[in-house]
DNA sequence: CTCAGGTATTTGTATATATATGTATATACG
DNA sequence: CGTATATACATATATATACAAATACCTGAG
């Protein structure tokens, strides 16, 4: 069944342990004799993996004390999700933002069956667009539960985008997408100053920290100026307007 | 008797092992060791059949512990990749498919840069739309390398998709995706049946079995009659044509 | 009470051994 | 040149054993 290597199996249980933050910060986790127990090994296999989480900055030793969590840096799984600031400047280009809308509202029939919660309970709401060179490259809509982040509605997203926001709050382990083509919204026509005939790459992007469903988020671009790259696995599904019987 | 190579024989042997399932996904098969014993052969012998064996996919070794049938869910994400037949036939509908083109060419620039192959060498073509309840759902554009899969062209798809085919030969481990929202080509106005303003689905898909790049697909969907659904994490990335400086 | 010293706990490191694969070289054959 | 053999050495996984070093805790002397 198993195959691999046992001590990167121990590896893999004990940094699965921290992204779902059964392990928080700073937590010491099992001692080397304990974990000897568990898995039924020896102790050199153990410190193996213990050695090489070290090294990847997950964990830090102390003898006679034990072996504790390094707060998480940048080092979380999504780490492949890049930020859209961060990518434009790779580039070379220049990044800037705009808040077109961020408010509190009650949550609609589509947004509550996203978020899982329950219809009219309070999110909250924002609507960036994203610019490179000035020119808008990607329509942020946005929608989170407002207990997941009280303080998001005084945040300034010109600044840090939302995305960034929640990863400093929640160790984001997964994420959904559904990917569309579209003919632009009235909002993407405004923002991303497109014409009605352009098609569009509309991504509807759900992101979990752990079993919780964090934020919910429709973003969308000028289709024949950008690709999505993926490196996973798509699968086709009918949208709900198909009339096929 | 049977003249083709030993190593190529102990290939065989193997392969069709774990198509028999006498090996399932995850199981230790024989070391080095024993195979030298059952076949009679020296060691590189048997070490050739097994290194051709992990570079298509079927195999995956470790020093010290063995050599293990490479399994699908961990560490192959390509379970997810649904056939297109049989999500159809999932939903209930009827699933056809006509061919429209089945042919072998000389590669063009593109075609060589996204296989990784020579200008001019020989490809594979395969042109199918596949039909949901009689309405053309996707058009399928495919590429692969002679050398790849020298009975292609003989292979009647409609009875079985170019994937299921390839399935059949390589033990495929890891897909790309670029996708993109396009107008419509001329080919997918006519075999979709699209109007021109209507935007469509373009995915780029180029598939591999270990370290082989095997094949390169373009698939076409109506972008407003489908969505294609992913669990892994997008990056945006700045097309060809992308002038913004 | 403080302090030195012993003890238990825990990690750090080193060595040896067994197993299985990875790789390189040389040779031979058709 | 591809196939096949023979040999040799390197590398990776895992176990077992041993001892060193850092820390915390307890205890008895003063």
């Amino acid at each position: 069944m198993n195959h691999r290597p046992r001590y990167q199996q121990i590896k893999q249980f004990i940094s699965d342990a921290i992204r779902n933050q059964q392990y928080a910060a700073g937590d010491k986790i099992p001692t080397e004799a304990e974990l000897v127990e568990q898995f039924s090994v020896s102790r050199m296999t153990v410190n193996k993996a213990l050695r090489d989480l070290v090294q990847e900055g997950w964990l830090i030793r102390y003898p006679g004390l034990g072996t504790f969590v390094t707060p998480p840096k940048a080092e979380s799984p999504l780490a492949e999700v890049r930020n859209i600031a961060e990518e434009v400047r790779e580039r070379g280009h220049q990044y800037t933002s705009q808040v077109l809308a961020l408010n509190e509202q009650a949550a609609s029939e589509f947004v509550a069956m996203q978020l899982g919660i329950p219809l009219h309970s309070r999110v909250f709401h924002s609507l960036i667009v994203h610019l490179e060179n000035q020119l808008p490259i990607q329509l942020e809509e946005r929608y989170l539960a407002a207990s997941v982040l009280p303080h998001y509605l005084q945040q300034d997203f010109t600044q840090k985008t939302p995305n960034q926001y929640l990863s400093e709050h929640y160790a984001l382990s997964s994420m959904e997408h559904i990917v569309e083509a579209v003919l632009p919204s009235q909002h993407a026509k405004d923002y991303l100053k497109l014409d009605a005939h352009l098609p569009c790459l509309q991504v509807s992007r759900r992101t979990w920290s752990g079993e919780r469903l964090i934020s919910f988020a429709v973003l969308t671009h000028p289709g024949d100026r950008y690709k999505l790259r993926s490196v996973m696995s798509l699968t086709v599904q009918p949208s709900e307007n198909l009339a096929l019987r």
